[in-house]
Order: structure tokens, then C-alpha cells, then sequence
DNA sequence: GTCTATATACGGATAGAC
DNA sequence: GTCTATCCGTATATAGAC
């Protein structure tokens, strides 16, 4: 779009602004329901400098799109190909930095599952995700342990969909789940803290051997 | 809208047509991106029917929409009222009748929960949850285990958001699930039925004091 | 690069014939 | 009740001045 000058401006370029309006934006509301306008303004600058910038409304979004895909996952396969961590280490590192990662961005899952639903394989196809996580040094720890018969052999999506559906589903829920434990935004995130805690232990007791 | 009459049509009545086309876009693409005519189409009516029954796009999402609060609620609540079942028994009953009734309706929690975002307070309040769930036979039953140490102590939303998210988070996260396991759609239905038996199983597993 | 003004397209809703 | 044709608001995108 436009070339980097080589002393890089402070990160509030005009550029940034328009993405970051438009980040805070389409996570909130989605593509379909989001108006440039409400980015222009939000980022304080006039419509047409959007499309200036940008071109249109869709390649603007496919760029916060892939860069919000890239934060929903990075933590998740960086954490999951270190080498030198024990399996119940890592999964108390996942679990800390990735509710921390979603307290400073609770809309973003809801925001990628949902465009995801209407743009199916789009982008999925291109981040081979399968090598990433299927085949990743955790896995590999996780079917030893199924050796070993220390945990109870099932197929790893298992273990994988119950690890992040605990992290990531109060936050999809967030509404719901506020307004029937009638949680004031305080008590929401203390309940979180909590679970950085509490999910590593849960997982290391359910999936014992009798 | 339309008087009901002495002997009720079959189920494919106009009106009904337009419902369940309309249930079905919507479910899948949300409100803003869906459009009337896509409706109308999948309805095989033609645009103009749809806003002689139900006036206007917002009135017949609004339809919907309590509808399927309903279809996404019932189950939890019916289930977790009941006055004479154990807790191990209920949660048992609970996820396989949800696992299926998800199977029916996989869309439905994914647009839930996104449409709840855009509106938040509106529909969730009229609904009071809050007396339905944590009142509930369960729950109390729940923190009866509490005080009699069988189950460590804990905030009860923690034990709810865990069962739920189990059960609903692969059909949230289908797309990327079955690009990461890289599975077949009859995969994805025989993992669902085996968390039927597993999820309970971890469920008892993952409370327990040691 | 940034603005104002405007062209153009699209989608929801209605008028009116049958 | 159901259709065709059309209106009209809204939102994206562009032209053109500064």
C-alpha cells in the first residue's frame, strides 16, 4: 500500500491509526456489520483516507484478519513446540499467557470463530495448522504419556479442544456468563486469574488412570 | 401478524417457510449479513411476502432470535431442575442430550453467543438466568459435594462455564477443528459421540480432592 | 496526504396489480 | 395471499480541490 520510509514513523502513522480503529472495530461487530465511517471516526481522520490507504473495506479487513488469526494461534503453536518444558509445564504456560493475551483482547475469538464460519476455508487453508499443532513437541509428549498408560488413551483433538475450550469460553461467553453469576466487571476477571491456576490442575486429575 | 386458524395447516405453512429459511441464514451468517432476499430465496417465496408477515427484518430476527435463546437455554435448565437425579447422573443426561441437539443445530451457539455481543443487554435480561441456573437443584446439589469435601471448593460458575465449554466449544470451533485434525465430517460426529461418554467421565475425574 | 462533495450500488421496504 | 416493479435510505468508493 505504502512504502516504509526508512526512519519509521512513531507507531501512530496514519496507517496504524486506520488499523488499529479497524481492529478494535470488526472485533466488536464483525465485517457485515461494521461501517467504514465508524473506523474513519474512530481513528479520527475522513472516510476517503480509508480507501486511499486501504483500497476498499474488504482488503482492509483481510489484513486485520490475518494478523488476528496469526495472535489466536501464535501462542497457542509457540508454546506447543518448545522443547525443554514437561507437558504439565507447558500447560500451565499456555494457560497464564494465553488468558492474559485474551484479557487484553476479549472480543478476538468470537471475532475470528464467527468470520471464520462465513469464510470457511479461505484462510484456514493457508496456515497449515495440522503440521503446526497435530504434529507439535506437546502432541508427541502427550501420546507418550498414552504409552506409558499414565493418562487414558483417546485421540490428542480431545485433549486439545477441552485445554482451549476452558481458556477461550468464558470469554465467548463473557455476556452470558456475567449475567448468570451476576459478575461486575471486577469479579469477572478475578474468576479468570482463578482459572490460570485452576485448569492446569484440572487437567493433570482428568485424565488419570483409575 | 396472522390469526391462527380453527385447524392448524400443516408445518410448511407460508409463514413457517419463511421462519425456518429464515432461522437457517441467519443462524449461519448472522444478522447484518444476512440479506431479506437470501431469505425470501431459501424460503422459495418471493421478497415482499417476507414483510407481509413480519413487517420488517429486525421483527423477524427478533423472532428468531428468542427462539433460539429458548432451543439454546431449555435443555441446560430443564435438565438441571430436575429434583431426582444424582449430579453425576444429571451431568450425564445433560451433555448427551445437548451433544445431539448441537448435532441438529450446529450453528446455533456460534450465533447466540455473536449476536448476544452486538446486543448485549436486550434480550438477556428479560430472560433471568441468573435465578434459573444458580438456584438451580443442581447447583446446590454441587455445593452439597462442596461442604462435604468430596469436590474441592470453588466459585460454581467455574464448574458451569467447564461443562458447558466442553460441550459446546468443538461446535464453535468446528472449522478450525477439522482443519487441525484434518477431519472428515463423519469423523467429527464420532469424536462428538464418544465426548458423550468421556466428557462426564472427566467431569467426576477433574474435581476431586486428592 | 487530507479534505469535501458526489457518484454508484445495494438492500430493505412499499405500492399496487392480480 | 402472492406477485412485479419501484422507491428510497444507507454505505462504499471515487473525483477533484487544497
Amino acid at each position: 500500500m505504502k512504502s516504509k520510509k526508512a526512519k519509521p514513523e512513531v507507531d501512530s502513522s496514519t496507517e496504524e491509526k486506520i488499523k488499529n480503529a479497524a481492529r478494535t472495530i470488526f472485533h466488536k461487530k464483525g465485517f457485515a456489520a461494521t461501517r467504514t465511517r465508524d473506523i474513519a471516526e474512530e481513528a479520527g481522520i475522513n472516510l476517503a483516507l480509508l480507501n486511499y490507504y486501504f483500497r476498499s473495506k474488504e482488503k482492509l479487513f483481510d489484513i486485520i484478519m490475518v494478523e488476528s488469526m496469526q495472535g489466536f494461534l501464535k501462542s497457542v503453536s509457540m508454546l506447543l513446540n518448545k522443547e525443554d518444558n514437561t507437558w504439565e509445564e507447558k500447560i500451565e504456560m499456555f494457560v497464564s499467557s494465553y488468558i492474559d493475551f485474551l484479557m487484553g483482547n476479549p472480543d478476538l475469538p468470537l471475532f475470528v470463530l464467527s468470520e471464520l464460519r462465513s469464510n470457511p476455508s479461505a484462510l484456514i487453508s493457508k496456515m497449515n495448522m495440522k503440521e503446526l499443532l497435530m504434529k507439535s513437541h506437546f502432541i508427541k509428549q502427550f501420546q507418550e504419556e498414552m504409552k506409558k498408560g499414565k493418562i487414558a488413551p483417546m485421540h490428542p483433538l480431545h485433549f486439545l479442544m477441552n485445554m482451549v475450550s476452558m481458556v477461550i469460553f468464558p470469554f465467548i461467553g463473557k455476556p452470558i456468563v456475567s449475567s448468570i453469576g451476576d459478575l461486575k466487571e471486577q469479579e469477572f476477571v478475578e474468576l479468570m486469574q482463578q482459572r490460570k491456576k485452576l485448569i492446569p490442575h484440572w487437567i493433570k486429575m482428568m485424565y488419570k488412570v483409575k
